[in-house]
DNA sequence: AAGCAACGATAGACGTTGCCAATCGTCGCG
DNA sequence: CGCGACGATTGGCAACGTCTATCGTTGCTT
């Protein structure tokens, strides 16, 4: 069965006459009689009753036209919505977000994204580096925002900007007194986040720290990390973005010698077909921190800029 | 677009497998997959990330499912109807009776009808005879039973049975006492249905009745007609199935010297496709009628029997 | 009564489409 | 590095849909 032969039988049940409903279906008459009465065979029943005078359907034409139109509205609906997701630019884009980076850059890219990109629906999903990279390769996620380099074939990223470390110190601790603070100074009293967060194992490497951290406590967030901090257990590293937080928590920052800090990248599948939306959500992100980026080197940028200019 | 390759779609979407998918339609696998891209191109979307080690509807395809299950769902109903339509003896059956012979006839006949054509619903409908052909030639009913021949070669006849006419009189009446009635005997006092029924003209003409009949009454149904008779004001002929009526209604009934009657005969158009209907339900009804028919020149059988032996 | 017009059915030719078998290219694994 | 799994590609073939031209029937008109 096809569907061209249901539209033909339908523009016969509605014109009642072979020539006519064949130029509704912009084909021969001949055509139309042929492929009917294949119809009609192929389900075993006399659609219409012809006449010399008239052509009519039959009371059992009439019970099927119900499903036959049900037929034809569903493959119209098909090509309809075809053409609406034809936009790769346009629906659902499902962008994974590691956790010390989605409360700071959502606040900054969500405007932009929107009007760059209004019929783009960006739906953020938090979780840690190896939860998010799962959930991609199980197409569960169409994009990541990370601060490490993917791995594999089937994962290509892209950069979006260099974002620096600041040190993080309680207002009363000796090192806030400086106008730069060395990595490796940081590493006696750091306070680090919890296994799985990557912004963890790149402060301890910054600082030179072996690893062993002994019975020192882990935060489950930047924010409990930050306010530790400002509580005066301790020091840390945080990423740029975060500046702004961590000064409203009443943190002294300051930019670190070496400039040590992470890339942010965007990644995705190989063979993702909407790429087009990968790229134009990376370029409006890449974008609007690019005035960030400037300068950034020295990490001044970050500790009067980040969160203050939006 | 193909209801094939809205088949294929659903296949590999289950199986996310081009091979499984293919064995599953009953196709190899080239053949799916080249079917596939050109839905692909037809719609203008990827349906599916292909990479080497699976194959994964995209957010694309996981929108357009639901009208694709939808739309073979239909096709799949249509065939479902329509093998149940196949079978001409059953379904609707939309039977025109005229008003003369539907109160008699059809209680004889529906039980016969039910245990023979178990699966035809017989939907009778009561009108005269002008109106049924007319009814008829629009496609709104599928058979008549008349007792007139019909005319034209869009519709065709076939007999049924003889009904003998019977002389109505009151008990009382002069012509009560014979065995016989001559037709002619009645024109003096008999009274005739409306305009429009058959019975009226083939009454008037057995008795050799000019037509003009003056101010006389015109029953607008038979059942009428018996009620005036009984009363005394007149005669008539009344077909051979309503003597058991007649009688009812303490009426006394002769056979007819010349052996007046009429013949029913059901009815179809030449093209109507269900011709296999028509002749079955005419089957049934000469079949039960038969009884009534032996030795009916004389009438006495009508007269006896009639209504009598259900 | 004969010719004509309208209509659906039929026939033959042609281009397209769907299909298969065979093969290729890629990727992952031992 | 070879092998196996998998999807993509190719070439040939048969079936299908479509066209133009024509036929047969029917109803109307002259």
């Amino acid at each position: 069965m096809n569907l061209r032969d249901l539209r033909y039988m339908i523009a016969l049940a509605e014109h009642r006459h072979f020539g006519r409903a064949a130029e509704a279906c912009g084909v021969s008459q001949p055509t139309l009689s042929v492929q009917l009465r294949k119809l009609e065979e192929l389900l075993g029943i006399t659609l219409f009753e012809r006449s010399s005078k008239a052509v009519a359907p039959t009371s059992a034409c009439d019970r099927l036209i119900g499903h036959v139109r049900g037929a034809v509205a569903e493959a119209e609906a098909i090509l309809a919505v075809a053409r609406d997701l034809r936009d790769p630019l346009a629906g659902r884009f499902r962008l994974g977000i590691i956790p010390t980076l989605a409360p700071y850059l959502l606040p900054l890219v969500f405007a932009p994204l929107r009007e760059a990109l209004p019929a783009l629906e960006v739906e953020p999903w938090e979780d840690q580096t190896n939860a998010l990279v799962e959930r991609l390769r199980a197409h569960d996620l169409d994009a990541l925002l990370l601060a490490t380099e993917v791995e594999g074939v089937d994962l290509a990223s892209r950069t979006l900007f260099a974002e620096p470390f600041l040190a993080a110190l309680p207002p009363d601790h000796a090192l806030a007194s400086r106008d730069y603070v060395v990595e490796a100074e940081l590493a006696r009293d750091i306070l680090v986040l919890a296994d799985g967060h990557c912004l963890r194992d790149q402060a301890l490497a910054a600082c030179g720290h072996s690893g062993a951290l002994g019975g020192a406590l882990r935060a489950s967030s930047l924010s409990t990390l930050l306010n530790m901090v400002a509580a005066g257990y301790g020091t840390t590293l945080i990423p740029g973005l975060a500046a702004g937080a961590a000064q409203d928590a009443g943190i002294v920052l300051r930019p670190l010698a070496a400039g040590a800090g992470r890339t942010v990248r965007i990644a995705w599948r190989t063979r993702f077909p909407r790429a087009a939306a990968v790229e134009a959500v990376g370029a409006v992100i890449a974008a609007r921190l690019r005035g960030f980026a400037e300068g950034s080197a020295a990490g001044m940028t970050w500790v009067s800029g980040a969160g203050r200019d939006a």
